[in-house]
DNA sequence: GTAACATAACATCAGATCGCGATAAGAAAT
DNA sequence: ATTTCTTATCGCGATCTGATGTTATGTTAC
């Protein structure tokens, strides 16, 4: 259904459908409950559940007789539509990052699912700090032995499972870590992009308070672009990208001057 | 087993059984797998597991060849351990503090089980702002719509599961909400007290950041006392106690010019 | 007031997870 | 080297949770 299809793979049926619904309705402007109840073969519950589930993450608005997109913007930055992409890229990403790492070091991460990947395999690098403001990282790392976790609050974002405002920018700024793995939505050959004006705030005291900045971008990043401005590439120490990068793009970064690295599947 | 035997119902068995290994170790000071093999019954895989996980909330220090208990304070500010304790009694003092909340108020929650039991009646007070360093009490309030939660970030305790240090402090005096709800490990007729120096840290800090302050004790709070001061019961504009709190305690206090309300079951 | 829609309240079923032990492999003490 | 203790891995069974539908009970529009 829609250009999701290609890779909504090892995410929860509900789950899946609800990107599937979402991207329906993004695409339809505006569908009442019944015409979902008959594209997707559930009961009207369901379709009901799955719309206040997709509200509550801001991605759709309700009404009486039907719903509404928000702006794409939204949409596309919304966790379980990223969660669908580039899984297995995202996890060469993340290996190739963990190599960067050694025991004892401070590592900050961002609200984004390639820093989720990484999160996976920090476990046996001890001792180790790591701060971050993403809500699925920081359940998984209460639970690693010989990590100090240091979570960076702020106001909750149902849109993306983390922390952010002000006070997470502030968090932030307190600190500096040796490492920072941090993600964006899009990226041209000179500069990183993302949608939201606050993620942007964040991310950008994140860059301040690192260190050695490292840029994690699959190859469904590049070639798209967002509005507002992050930050230029040369401002990464590295950027790390995938096998399936189109080699030109990899070069058009180079001859402006980022660091590009390629992680191996 | 020891003391703890009077409360621990409702309790996930492992989880009961952690919190008696925990009680044994404490009594006993020092034993070995195999004790606590005979002593519960099971495996000693299962021992040695329970100990892990006992050990990763700093309750007890493995060894090669048993365990030895750490000092007591921590012991007895585990989690797990006061959950068993006083359910009835801090739901009764939940629903009380419930009342003292008007939508569209900011209210701010400590790392306690008498303030994670008032999260569950918060869902229906909407529009709300909630700001808390307790992790349970995060993951429960992500759920909810229209609750604006700040989360309070810091260093990770798995002791307590939640977050401190001074990162946390930092962020909560940044912060100035309607009302404060939190707990301590000891009430006497004057002040109220706990073991731990970091965690005092914060909660002063909250005592400064809200207007209006509530502490919540549930009986067995009382009549115990512990190594930190951390503030005179009249700086608290209101103690919520329950029931079963002795009427000479709740009038001592009083005396000392605490206002006292008392929850009923 | 009635029809269309939305929510609430069970009931059910499947899949996932948990808890636990057994066995085996590994480390540390002696 | 041998013994003792610890960890790793697998498998089985109990348990839980999550996802869904159904029916019943609101709500809102007209």
């Amino acid at each position: 259904m829609t250009e999701l299809d290609g890779d909504t793979t090892e995410l929860s049926r509900p789950a899946r459908r609800q990107a599937e619904i979402a991207a329906y309705v993004v695409k339809h402007g505006s569908v009442s409950a019944n015409d979902l109840v008959e594209a997707f073969g559930v009961s009207v519950m369901t379709v009901h559940r799955d719309l206040d589930e997709l509200e509550r993450r801001g991605v759709v608005r309700k009404y009486r007789g039907g719903v509404t997109a928000q702006p794409t913007s939204v949409f596309e930055s919304n966790v379980a539509y990223r969660l669908t992409t580039a899984q297995a890229e995202k996890m060469a990403i993340a290996r190739h990052a963990r190599t960067m790492i050694e025991p004892g070091m401070s590592v900050m991460l961002d609200d984004s699912t390639s820093a989720l990947a990484l999160v996976d395999l920090l476990e046996d690098i001890t001792p180790l700090t790591v701060a971050t403001n993403f809500l699925p990282a920081i359940a998984k790392l209460t639970g690693y032995r010989d990590v100090t976790l240091l979570a960076l609050g702020g106001i909750y974002s149902a849109t993306h499972d983390s922390f952010g405002g002000m006070p997470c920018a502030e968090a932030v700024e307190a600190l500096n870590t040796d490492l920072l793995f941090c993600s964006v939505s899009a990226v041209s050959a000179t500069h990183a992009f993302h949608q939201e004006q606050e993620i942007v705030l964040v991310k950008q005291a994140m860059l301040r308070a690192a260190r050695t900045k490292v840029l994690l971008v699959d190859h469904v990043k590049l070639q798209r672009t967002a509005l507002h401005r992050l930050a230029p590439l040369t401002d990464f120490d590295v950027v790390v990208v995938d096998e399936k990068t189109p080699a030109e793009l990899i070069q058009a970064a180079r001859d402006h001057g980022a660091t590009v690295e390629v992680a191996k599947l």
